[in-house]
RNA sequence: GCCGAUGUGGCUCAAUUGGCAGAGCAGCUGAUUUGUAAUCAGCAGGUUAUCGGUUCGAGUCCGAUCAUCGGCUCCA
């Protein structure tokens, strides 16, 4: 496949490139603006991209839009493709392309154009009637896009500023083949197959009420799976040389006065007035940790101290924003506070880039870094913020990762290295983070006695693994499409009786097993066992036990798993003890 | 918060142009005693998200509110 690049060159090669996959769907979503422009003469053009997966065109469209009118448009589109338009690149200076705009309805591109340096070059691209100001690149012909789709429609602000004009974007998907089409659909279902917010129903993990949006209700299974990360977590914890505390929930404004949460972070926080005295539900978990610090005084040598503390914070997020446990107005965050010397500093970092990467992997994640750097609502010197965003820096290049620079992404107290991971989707979700404080010590007057016998200011790191136990649980719920490891299972084993005959002896495995530790249900009901064997695999459980006649009389068992159908590869006969040592060392998991 | 869409028993979904709210699964009762992905029959279950309006009559049309979904913006 040919791409015409901006420099004019033409470039041959495979859709599976990334540079051609870019350009054919760049080139698609022109052709979704020649169709949207023939079927709607009065609509004005934004901007309309390649995608990860896929590409977008925003249109302002006078009269409104919904998602009806999307099959018109498909068809004109693939009436465009029809046509097998070639795809023209040519150039003008920025005065000749204003006035050719002056005399079109393109407010958009217009303000554009005027953004381009005097006296540069612009590039146009022409295919047929259409014509855009525009830096490519872009397939050769409108004909190569062999089959397309439009997936949705959703509202976008001109420019991702809130401030501006909501525009009405488009998304679309297109392929050379059919084929590829299809199968890109199958994968979209998939994706739904997998989604949490279904699972998490089904498998009776969480809920979310009306009562409380965005505030999750987690259910008995689900329950099980927190405590279960949350055990592994303080293992962890407890070899890294962290020591764990709990600290309030409900806060005096005076606190969040101090931390500054109550001039830069308010509009999130939940606040409530008794007995005459503001308070705040905690949004984060830091000042309190602060206050721990500072209740007694401190030696340099007694740093680097490490806190941690599971904290429940509440955040009044916008409506709009809640995603079932992805992101929700009250989670529970495994954070630490750790207050250091900076010589401390590099070591303490890669230390906990160390423990991210150690969970992470355990859990079969890739992940992508981020390092984000002061954003415009902030406090604190520009020196502070330049030292703490070199030791960020200078930890993952001193560790070799790969990373990328998100400019005024940062909390308002510090720089943050962020650890990002995908859903099934293919959203990326911020989970880890690394954040580098040199301001609520400071405000917070903490301090430490150093070997010199003067006062100095400990740094401090703020830092989470998980993230959000919440979010994490949606994202690996995800990741093993329910189908979770045996260690992290709410449910490992459930023992199937085949008749009343065997009930006695069903709930005998039941119990012993139990007692053993196994976290098993027992299904005795009037049921034949095929209809028992499909709810316990619906239900993802990775062992399911058949107690008949048979086993009674051999004092044994026979162990299907959750996966595939009837087969000697997925049933065995066990005595119970060989399937005790059979969950324990899947159980080896929750150590580290 | 913004743009667009959706909201019917616990769950998944029906209900012609406005004309008696229905099915499957789950639940309960009974029968069946079952050997590897759904045994049969009966019963019960609803102020159609909420509030208001139009109409002889509203699940259906209109308005507001709430929640959810796809995005934007923001974030763990």
């Amino acid at each position: 496949m040919k791409v015409i690049r901006n420099n004019g060159e033409v470039y041959e090669g495979d859709f599976s490139e990334k540079e051609v996959q870019r350009a054919f769907w760049h080139t698609s979503a022109h052709i979704l603006a020649q169709a949207v422009k023939r079927l709607y003469p009065s609509c004005r053009c934004g901007i309309g991209p390649a995608v990860e997966q896929g590409f977008y065109y925003d249109f302002d469209f006078p009269d409104g839009f919904s998602e009806d009118d999307l099959p018109r448009i498909e068809a004109e589109m693939k009436r465009i493709v029809g046509e097998a338009l070639p795809l023209e690149r040519y150039e003008m200076t920025k005065e000749e392309s204003l006035a050719y705009m002056a005399g079109r309805q393109e407010p958009y591109k217009r303000e554009l154009i005027a953004e381009v340096a005097d006296g540069e070059r612009i590039t146009f691209y022409r295919q047929g009637d259409y014509a855009e100001f525009c830096a490519g690149p872009h397939v050769e012909n409108t004909a190569l896009v062999g089959a397309l789709k439009l997936t949705g429609v959703a509202g976008a602000y001109w420019r991702g500023d809130e401030r501006n004009r909501m525009l009405t974007r488009i998304y679309g998907v297109s392929f050379p083949e059919q084929e590829e089409l299809a199968a890109y659909l199958e994968m979209r279902e998939e994706a739904k197959r997998r989604d949490h917010r279904k699972l998490g129903k089904e498998l009776g993990l969480f809920t979310l009420m009306e009562e409380g949006p965005g505030f999750p209700f987690f259910l008995p299974k689900g329950t099980i799976l927190k405590n279960l990360l949350i055990g592994y977590w303080r293992t962890l914890h407890e070899r890294e040389g962290y020591r764990e505390i709990a600290t309030p929930m409900l806060l005096n404004r005076r606190l969040w006065e101090t931390s500054g949460h109550w001039a830069h972070y308010r509009e999130n926080m939940y606040t409530t007035k008794i007995d005459g005295e503001d308070f705040a539900v905690k949004p984060m978990n830091c000042p309190g940790g602060m206050l721990v610090y500072r209740m007694e005084p401190h030696s340099y040598k007694d740093l680097p101290i490490r806190l941690g503390e599971l904290g429940m914070v509440h955040r009044h997020e916008k409506s709009g924003q809640m995603h079932g446990l992805m992101r929700v107005r009250c989670f529970t965050q495994d954070d630490a506070h750790i207050f250091m010397t900076p010589e401390q500093i590099p070591g303490e970092i890669k230390a906990v880039i160390r423990l991210i990467d150690e969970v992470y992997t355990k859990f079969g994640f890739s992940y992508r870094i981020e390092l984000s750097t002061r954003p415009k609502d902030s406090m604190g010197s520009d020196e502070d913020w330049a030292r703490a965003t070199e030791g960020l820096q200078s930890a993952l290049e001193e560790l070799g990762l790969s990373y990328t620079v998100n400019e005024g992404d940062g909390a308002f107290y510090g720089p943050k290295i962020d650890f990002h991971l995908r859903d099934s989707l293919g959203r990326m979700w911020q989970c880890g983070t690394i954040q580098l404080d040199f301001q609520l010590p400071v405000r917070f007057a903490a301090q430490y006695t150093g070997a010199d016998g003067k006062k100095h200011t400990p740094i401090m790191i703020h830092r989470v693994i998980y993230g959000s136990i919440e979010r994490f649980i949606g994202i690996l719920t995800e990741h093993y499409a329910g189908k979770f490891p045996v260690w992290l299972a709410p449910v490992q084993a459930r023992i199937l009786s085949i008749s009343e005959k065997n009930e006695a002896y069903a709930r005998r495995v039941y119990e012993r097993l139990r007692g053993q530790g196994v976290r098993c249900e027992l299904d005795a009901r009037g049921e034949k066992l095929g209809y028992k064997i499909r709810e316990a695999q619906m239900q993802k459980v990775p062992y399911i036990l058949i107690a008949g006649e048979r086993e009674e009389r051999e004092g044994r068992i026979t162990v299907r798993s959750r996966d595939g159908g009837q087969d000697s590869k997925n049933t065995q006969s066990l005595s119970l003890q060989a399937f005790v040592e059979m969950v324990s060392a899947g159980q080896k998991g929750a150590e580290t």
